[in-house]
DNA sequence: ATCTAGATGCGAACCGTTCGCAGGTACATC
DNA sequence: GATGTACCTGCGAACGGTTCGCATCTAGAT
């Protein structure tokens, strides 16, 4: 699944009635370029390079409609802040609890859980919405 | 498995060299006595009715020493404040994005996803560490 | 009874995030 | 192109949860 461009995420934001600002266009820009688990305040740094008068309270606000308009996702990762991706590329993080390090997964991996899960306590998983926490290789 | 007694509890800390102290067995009274999942207020409340002295600062270093010698467990539901519970009744849980209600699963759940990760990623899931999110049979 | 490493109480600091408000800007309308 | 207004922004202050520094105290070894 090829990212989407920024001018193709802005055409769908626009199609759905939502403002194009200078500071939303930014916020994207960085979110495309970028295509990793950055968190606000890193979008705000990347953003700032250009625009420095963009507050990070504004890329929180505009993080959270891109993510209320199915753009963007956040994972918490179980220590400091959230990171932020673009739904597009949706997947599974596997975090070390003493490194810290991510390892990225395919979404499918939690799939026969999700279904487990659904049949017996009718209850939708939502797994791109939280991190596996545990011990890599090195640290256990 | 029959949930430990403080008395057990302390019993195991003074063997391993710790010091007993009336904070100390005041949090592990009220993590034996509540047995669900408290957060740090919540047992700093509890312990205030007796001992009104004792500080929210020293309720979350007691339970980090706790934690640390395997006593309790934190769990991280997604929103707010982590919650604490013994690490005897270890368990997973199931929480509701929309409503935050909270579903306790067995703890064996998790484990063929476990397994199917160690083998490819080389990864320990520690999966007590972690709620698993999504959305109730009455939000979805 | 004495000593000392370690635990405590307290408040301030911290981090990530949200809020309130006054001013600014996109875009629908003419 | 000018105008109006709903929405967005910049800013700083506030927030909730947690951690820290420091002076004092105390458990338990001697």
């Amino acid at each position: 699944m090829a990212s989407e461009s920024a001018t193709t995420i802005i055409a769908t934001l626009r199609h759905q009635g939502v403002r194009i600002t200078s500071a939303r266009r930014a916020v994207i820009a960085a979110l495309v370029r970028t295509d990793g688990h950055v968190t606000a305040e890193d979008i705000a740094t990347v953003v700032q390079t250009q625009a420095p008068e963009i507050h990070l309270s504004t890329v929180y606000r505009t993080l959270e409609s891109l993510e209320e308009l199915g753009v963007v996702d956040h994972v918490h990762l179980g220590h400091g802040s959230a990171v932020y991706h673009l739904a597009a590329n949706r997947h599974q993080h596997l975090v070390c609890e003493n490194c810290k390090k991510v390892i990225h997964l395919p979404g499918g991996l939690v799939e026969e859980l999700a279904r487990d899960i659904d049949s017996r306590y009718h209850f939708t998983l939502r797994p791109h919405h939280f991190a596996l926490l545990g011990l890599c290789e090195d640290c256990r």
